[in-house]
DNA sequence: TATCAACACGAAACCGTTTTCGTGCCTATT
DNA sequence: AATAGGCACGAAAACGGTTTCGTGTTGATA
């Protein structure tokens, strides 16, 4: 026997009064006399009713949903950037609708428009790497012309004015850098993607500088571009085995992770022989054996900052005028030391 | 300059229909004559018009979207079975809104409660920690009286009459453990959690008919519990050093892992001296030096089967007669074999 | 020529709220 | 006694769709 929910409709007819008296009721409107208030709450109560979301949000044009769009769930990152995300709105009573990209633009732009259609007061995306590849930023655009709010988070574009948060990443990079020449590293080598990212290439960039800014030549050789998915260990086995260096800046963790092990299969010695740091300080970087040294990205206060900055334009709703004060907030990485450092 | 969305009333006030018209001739209904079906599709077209998906979902009270609560975000296991759920739902045009209890049985209700008032038209949830320890389902009986599907996955209970998916983690504890035995081991420690878990109480469950099957005796001293986050390293070290034993098998990944850095700081071989295996096959397991053997839990196709079990309900929807035919499904699990054992 | 179906479309109810604007009644004031 | 004002409540529109049930027009048929 299903309980159906009960309505304002249903209470209104069981006490005998309108709708709308038995609404304001519930709202403890000042419009309602106090017995029949209390009449109705009470009733409400031993019935337990609960409005309908989906009929307030029609009414009200809100519906206290915001959208994330994210490349990857399955992705350490991303996902600590998602809980910084929830655990702020859930906090202010927003729910939260995940879509993935899986890094395809079709899939982004499918995503967008179907919460485009009323489901979110607002949006939280990670770009895909294909329409950071295809710049075309249209689905975006669209969105944010019809007035829905939009956050940006790490994978950003300059095309779209909104609220962006993003990482220094090329202050990182430099920092790490410099922190290897501090401990002597003179040939340090950078394993990067060969599908290039726009935060890839800050992270190359901070690597020149500070190399430039020690007077240390750049040098070609010592770039290590490998593929998503390097199963092959040819390129980094062929690397190791006929460059010297004695430092590694890698992109992401696992070319790290791996670049490690490879060396220390090969003998050599970690730190001693070859310094390493990654991006990202994830699981595998904690309980690497040496521990990897990493760059923080902090995401959750990542997500928690993109949530606040959603929700504070959600809810101060577009100064239609004066549209254009979008901030960018910038999110310190700091260098987590371990052994193999 | 916002564009407000078009909506039907916009079109039906421009084309000079009404807007019951409109609506047939979006849906190619062929009460409309062809002229005017082609004039209003085109015009929307133009005017790149999409239903609003709150109107829509309280008319036909159907919302499309998914309720997904889960105890963890930022844990490999959880997050595999999510891409598994969203993939799949997002393949049938269904939308997924997570919400993470964080192991807390009071978040865990207010979320599902906030979700079953219209926001979704079915859950798929993972208990949280508290909830299985207090017993108190409560808050899914009344998802449930409602005529809410729900699929329970991976932390169920019998409480709640609904489909399940679960892994079989007493024969995989088993299987792992007559591996071991195979392999020569015969004093197999089992590490768990002080928290005790449904999971980990069939995993040790497995461990046990393991031994008595090849005739081995349970020794309570090989029993390790460790609390959630173990910092001190105290107890395990200890442990390491009074015990001996020459396998292990945890219920997790993380104690796996930090036993065996303990074990290699101590001077043991792996798998020589001790070999090891680990619940859940993540990320650490792969990348590990050495590799750690691991339960293989399919989290994706978990995820998907959950997804799909919700759908059905959903679609077919609940023949209200019978409704006592659910199914439990069991997700094999697998041994992965790496260089710990 | 009267009848009737088929066709093409519109009116209106409905989903479950919120909110504005009446309105009837009671009490207090002059 | 007439008026004003406040109180307590209801009617109805609105949000943006879907869907049922008319209804007027047309062309074919008897």
């Amino acid at each position: 026997m299903i309980r159906r929910k009960v309505t304002l409709k249903d209470i209104a007819r069981e006490l005998d009064v309108s709708i709308s008296t038995v609404s304001k009721a519930l709202k403890n409107s000042s419009e309602i006399g106090r017995d029949t208030r209390d009449r109705i709450q009470a009733f409400a109560r031993l019935y337990n009713y609960k409005p309908n979301n989906i009929a307030v949000s029609l009414k009200n044009k809100r519906t206290r949903n915001i959208g994330v769009i994210i490349p990857d769930i399955v992705h350490h990152f991303f996902t600590t950037v998602f809980r910084g995300i929830e655990k702020y709105a859930n906090s202010l009573g927003y729910n939260v609708i995940v879509c993935v990209s899986d890094e395809s633009f079709d899939k982004e732009v499918i995503n967008t428009e179907l919460l485009a259609n009323g489901s979110i007061d607002g949006f939280i995306i990670g770009l895909s790497a294909e329409t950071q590849e295809k710049q075309d930023y249209t689905h975006l655009k669209e969105v944010t012309d019809q007035g829905i709010p939009v956050v940006l988070f790490d994978r950003v574009t300059e095309e779209i004015p909104c609220d962006k948060v993003i990482i220094d990443d090329e202050t990182a990079a430099m920092e790490a850098v410099e922190f290897l020449i501090q401990n002597g590293k003179k040939r340090i080598a950078f394993f990067t993607t060969t599908h290039k990212l726009g935060v890839s290439e800050k992270r190359e960039k901070g690597y020149c500088k500070a190399l430039a800014k020690h007077g240390i030549p750049f040098r070609e050789e010592l770039v290590l571009e490998l593929p998503f998915q390097f199963e092959e260990e040819q390129l980094s086995r062929s690397f190791f085995q006929n460059q010297s260096f004695d430092a590694v800046l890698s992109v992401n963790e696992i070319f790290a992770i791996r670049g490690m092990r490879l060396a220390r299969e090969l003998g050599y010695d970690i730190p001693g022989d070859i310094s390493f740091i990654g991006f990202t300080d994830g699981i595998l970087s904690k309980y690497a054996v040496p521990g990897l040294s990493a760059i923080a990205q902090h995401g959750e206060q990542m997500g928690e900052t993109a949530a606040r900055m959603l929700i504070d334009k959600i809810e101060n709703e577009y100064d239609e005028t004066d549209s254009g004060n979008y901030r960018t907030e910038i999110i310190q990485a700091s260098l987590v030391k371990r052994q193999s450092t």
